[in-house]
DNA sequence: AGCAGACCGATACCAAGGTATGGATCGGTT
DNA sequence: AACCGATCCATACCTTGGTATCGGTCTGCT
């Protein structure tokens, strides 16, 4: 496979350095018509899936897809305005990156962005290979996110069936306690700890106690 | 200890509200003069001890205090620039938290500098009250990443008295492995094995399995 | 040459981990 | 009433972990 670039103009024909999951989307929020429509143009151009809306009500009746995403949205629209979609959006546990794409910034406006996690804050007219960089940066990022808020939820949802005597004898091995001494403080005996702390790690699928110890972390217990 | 809050005037008055650790320290850095010595008065009022150096290069010669602190920052400069002396920072793996302050600023400066890590950028002239809340904010901030980082720094000073095999060994315990398994991988005997992990746990005082582990996955082994 | 330290091995012993099997109570559900 | 799941206990058995004490080779440094 083999690639000539013979021009800056080609620049926006590349396809994506790497392809990233395969399936992923560009959310685009603004009220301008056919900013939409040049926004989504651009993303198709190189292969990116878009999806647009006019309005952050529009975005939010549609709901977020389940799959990586990042959001191209404006500041200032009629309505809910761009900050205030980042904040709800943070507030529903979403945590797709923002870039704002905006014509009137004020430093203070920029800041708050920013300072909410906005990813980035580009002016318009916005350039449109620093636009593709920042947006595949940002896909790639929800991505690799993605990843390890899966794992997580996997052992977070196996830690449900847990038992409550079961989750004070984990706590105890995270501690780094020897069985007796679970058994003392929880006023059982050892064969109990013993019986809880295997049914533990079978529900975990934990078949080492390395790997129970780390699950047992990222629990948080 | 009763406090009365009687007018808007009084609150630069009103002691920080954590103390903080006691021992802290804002570092000024601005061209200007008079701005220098307003600061440092603003900060003197409610008891926080600040250093001031009218540029970048004073601030590096004299090199950065050992305790939490937090650098209030002039953008524009004669010499290197606020962002400069931000990015040199970061190089130099001092995390101190920036907050920007200056009269003119554009809107990509601003992106670049958050993106960069900067805590916050206040607008010239500055409220006072927002200047305090940000700079205590900061202070606290330096202060659990020390803390936070000392504990981490502890445990690779003692590992860096390990050796290969310790670590080899290590590796083995944090995957899970039974001390069989890790001497296979290695090629010696289980003895052997155990021998090297019985070291390594003295070495990083680790008087349980659990807590070792969890060492290890700290040390990003 | 002498020494320190990393590395490897063995035997022995005891403590701890882990599993299997069997049995018990209690509370809530169907 | 029958059932299920959570909790608890016990005996027995085997594996694994951990330590101590002994021994050895090799490298690098003084």
């Amino acid at each position: 496979m083999l690639e000539v670039r013979v021009a800056q103009a080609n620049d926006r024909m590349r396809p994506v350095e790497a392809p990233l999951p395969g399936d992923c989307v560009v959310l685009i929020v603004d009220d301008d018509d056919d900013f939409r429509e040049t926004l989504g143009d651009l993303f198709t151009s190189v292969g990116l899936p878009s999806m647009a809306f006019p309005s952050t009500a529009a975005l939010l009746k549609n709901g977020l897809p389940d799959k990586p995403s990042c959001m191209v949205l404006d500041l200032r629209m009629p309505g809910a305005s761009g900050l205030d979609l980042q904040a709800r959006l943070a507030e529903m546990g979403a945590r797709v990156p923002v870039i704002f794409l905006t014509g009137y910034a004020d430093v203070p406006t920029t800041v708050r962005a920013m300072k909410a996690g906005a990813l980035d804050f580009l002016p318009k007219p916005v350039r449109e290979q620093e636009l593709l960089d920042t947006v595949t940066d940002a896909l790639r990022r929800d991505h690799e996110r993605r990843c390890s808020e899966d794992a997580d939820a996997e052992v977070r949802r196996l830690a449900q069936s847990l038992t409550p005597r079961e989750t004070d004898v984990l706590r105890g091995v995270s501690r780094g306690l020897l069985n007796k001494q679970i058994a003392f403080e929880l006023g059982i005996t050892e064969i109990t700890v013993k019986m809880h702390r295997s049914s533990a790690g079978r529900k975990l699928r934990s078949n080492s106690v390395a790997d129970l110890i780390k699950k047992v972390e990222l629990l948080g217990l």
